[in-house]
DNA sequence: ATGCTATTAAGAATGATTTGCAACTAGGCC
DNA sequence: GGCCTAGTTGCAAATCATTCTTAATAGCAT
């Protein structure tokens, strides 16, 4: 994962820039959420964070994912098994399918979805702040390719 | 609220049909169900239910919509707020627009976002179960008709 | 290195939801 | 109508995720 160490740098130095101090609980997480690329609750980030160093409490990492929210680092998403899960926002928008058997979260984007989204609220008297769209689906009975691995564009 | 009235009765119905015993708690809850257009949270259930039937219990409420939900009668949201809102599932699916300033919560629906969806789904390997779509945003400075009314159908 | 201040760990506090349990009741059966 | 029993209830205690309090610690500008 060399790609995922330059993110960790990227975020230290814009947080840096920003004025947040950089405590060894802080780069623990950084290093943590630029190594992830599923959606990891508090706990499961407090964990792998433990890992990297066991001086690390539960409360920092909330502490952190408000901060980290806050700056518009990472990205907290409320899917409906009621507990917070966070993923890096490293720019690109995207949409989420979750797969209901297994729980796997599917990355996807669609330009076609954007722009109707934006289209509807025009139409109620709207302009979207932010939006969220999740599916949640089985798989279906291969018909032909393999199983589509993590991040997708569709249509 | 004629309707509403015909909703707890079907409801009741339906519940009763499917072996669920009807208590006069549960009655209160449905009465309240069917006459709210709004998405209320487990505390406001059973408020409105406990002015219908003062023996009610808070942890009732929650057993309560735990079977509904199960029984598809009603369905359970997770806003970015934290708490789990409620809204009965009278057949027709709709999306939602929140509000960024106040809260307010308007239902729409829009055939091509629906088919778009299913699409995009097929497209991953999925056949979609259900879906969240929740667009925030800010009520624009309206250009000509008034501020539209709760149940909107875009496009 | 020093000092000021932000940040931390630990645990207590909070808010939403669930659960254990003894008392109660809906609804099938006579 | 009354009986019976499994399902349901209210209440309080338990759990879960998250936030807050506080005294001690550690960035970082100088």
């Amino acid at each position: 994962m060399i790609k995922a160490n330059q993110r960790a740098k990227d975020y230290e130095t814009h947080l840096r820039a920003a004025g947040v101090r950089m405590t060894k609980q802080r780069l623990a997480i950084l290093r943590v959420l630029a190594e992830t690329r599923s959606h990891p609750d508090a706990n499961e980030i407090f964990h792998l964070a433990f890992a990297v160093d066991p001086s690390i409490s539960l409360s920092t990492v909330y502490r952190t994912m408000r901060i980290l929210q806050e700056r518009g680092a990472i990205q907290r998403h409320a899917f409906d098994d009621g507990r917070a899960r966070f993923e890096h926002a490293d720019g690109e928008h995207h949409d989420h399918l979750i797969d209901v058997e297994t729980g796997k979260v599917i990355e996807f984007r669609s330009e076609k979805i954007e722009r109707l989204q934006a289209e509807i609220a025009a139409e109620l008297g709207y302009e979207i702040v932010r939006h969220k769209l999740e599916l949640y689906g089985r798989a279906r009975p291969m018909k032909g390719a393999a199983r589509p691995a993590t991040k997708k564009r569709a249509s």
